[in-house]
RNA sequence: GGCCUGGUGGCGGAGUGGUUACGCAGCGGACUGCAAAUCCGUGUACCCGAGUUCGAAUCUCGGCCAGGCCUCCA
């Protein structure tokens, strides 16, 4: 079985083939930190965590080289900056920690590398000079910019021809440009915002370029993966890939497959900072459990959209409620040492099928539930293998179904669980009920047993 | 205007030219002191029209609808 995936240049799926098996790189558009990240941002990062965790599985951990880049050079950042009094860097520390913080609590795994803008100038402006040495980039009044004439697959990404783009172009050309696609590589600072020297001139990088000289300077081309929002293929990835092919030399690849994840929707609309309609992963992890957060965002298709709503994430804690409830029952049971099911991988490795993997960790579950004793022993071991590839069930089952309850709840919990089950030996239905009345007053669930009983922690009645 | 996606049961969501996705919710039953959980069973689907085909929800064409990109954006 070889790992499928899909690739936006060729519009296929491919049989993924590394440059190099011991040096497999992967590279992901990362957050601008100037706000905290909502959950729509949460999506690549989540659907690459994945494909990270798959590929070290298939190439082992020390062989996959991942890199997400942070842009801390940026207008809004400068905005933030001069609204609050303050050095950029006091902004972009403070929104990378918050990042960082809510990124784990998804169970995403740290990248390898985590480039930044600000550390990267020199790589930026030597691979302008290259560009402007090879022709495909040319100076004019203080800015620096790409000849998208002098690179013939341009376009070839995103779908669209130089034609259709003046065709559609709907904001007015800079006086500056040779042709109306040409795009900056280096612009002059204004006033107040950071500025670096260069041969050009004192300015400050262009996005695109940030992007394609940390790639090279981090991991080198070509890449084996470049991943991103499907809003990033024009102009952004578009762009990337010229500069790349262009003042590469060593050949025409920049990245061999361009995996685009889709949107995450708010009802009909994409949630954007700029629409003002954002759910903050800051404010939902404190609402919901993290790990539904990341079964929500597993639970379609990588590409396809997703909408999210509040039944999204209800429907995923119940299905996370099952698989644990499936653990939990199975305390007892020696799990037999295992790999990652079958039809588990084969989904996965079929671009990245997880909510066909998902159908199969229930099926896993039901074998646990229902298995004969060696069934249940390999399903548990598959269980437990199969989960912690997407990031689910590495926890306690336990702390699932408790999460929230602080020491003293627990212990209140546990000592009228103590009475009830005293109650129902005596055969005292009235008090065993009266006690199971105060624990739904706690919005606590309790689950009887042959050898005892087990509670868990619901949501409050809205 | 140009380019590009997608339209599957009450909800979420895979997949396939002819066979049960799966999950959530519902219903019936078993189990239970009663529940819950679990188990067994069960109903509801493939936007519209035409075409290709022995057979299409799955392929082709047209239409309708929704969304994205073309400007910072995951």
């Amino acid at each position: 079985m070889t790992l499928r995936l899909y690739d936006t240049l060729t519009r296929a799926k491919r049989d993924f083939v590394p440059v190099d098996p011991a040096r497999v790189t992967m590279y992901v558009c990362g957050p601008t930190v100037y706000n905290y990240a909502h959950i729509g941002n949460a999506r690549p990062v989540v659907v690459f965590d994945v494909v990270f965790r798959l590929l070290r599985r298939l190439y082992g951990e020390e062989h996959v080289l991942y890199a997400a880049n942070v842009t801390d050079v940026d207008d809004k950042i400068n905005l933030k900056a001069a609204q609050e009094g303050v050095p950029i860097g006091v902004i972009t520390d403070r929104y990378l920690t918050a990042y960082h913080a809510d990124m784990a609590k998804l169970g995403a795994l740290r990248p390898t590398f985590e480039p930044r803008a600000t550390q990267t100038m020199d790589a930026i402006i030597a691979m302008i000079e290259r560009l402007i040495a090879a022709g495909a980039a040319y100076a004019a009044q203080g800015h620096v910019l790409f000849n998208t004439q002098t690179y013939a697959d341009y376009g070839k990404l995103s779908g669209r021809s130089l034609d259709d783009m003046i065709a559609g172009a709907r904001v007015e050309v800079a006086p500056y440009k040779q042709h109306p696609a040409d795009f900056v590589l280096w612009k002059p600072s204004k006033e107040n915002e950071p500025v670096w020297d260069s041969p050009f001139g004192p300015g400050r990088p262009g996005w695109h370029i940030e992007c394609s000289a940390m790639i090279e300077q981090a991991l080198g081309l070509p890449i084996d993966i470049h991943g991103g929002g499907n809003d990033l293929i024009f102009p952004h990835h578009e762009n990337e890939m010229a500069q790349g092919v262009c003042a590469d030399g060593h050949g025409t690849i920049y990245a061999n497959y361009w995996l685009h994840n889709g949107f995450l929707n708010m009802g009909a609309q994409k949630m954007s900072k700029s629409l003002g309609n954002v759910q903050l992963v800051h404010d939902l992890v404190r609402e919901a459990p993290p790990e539904a957060l990341r079964w929500a965002l597993l639970s379609s298709h990588y590409r396809q959209p997703l909408a999210w709503t509040d039944d999204v994430i209800a429907q995923a804690k119940s299905a996370l409620d099952t698989l644990y409830g499936a653990l939990n029952r199975a305390g007892d049971v020696e799990a037999t040492a295992a790999e990652p099911s079958e039809a588990f991988l084969d989904a996965l490795m079929d671009d990245l099928n997880t909510p066909k993997a998902n159908a199969e960790l229930f099926a896993l579950a039901k074998r646990l539930e229902t298995g004969s004793p060696a069934e249940r022993a390999l399903a548990k071991g598959q269980l437990l293998a199969s989960g912690p590839l997407l990031g689910f069930l590495q926890g306690v089952p336990q702390a699932w179904f408790h999460g929230g309850a602080d020491a003293d709840l627990t212990a209140r919990v546990d000592a009228l669980i103590a009475d009830r089950i005293a109650a129902r030996a005596a055969k005292d239905w009235a008090r065993a009920d009266a006690i199971r009345g105060e624990l739904t007053a706690l919005n606590i669930e309790v689950m009887d047993s042959a050898d005892g009983a087990t509670w868990k922690l619901k949501e409050p009645a809205a």
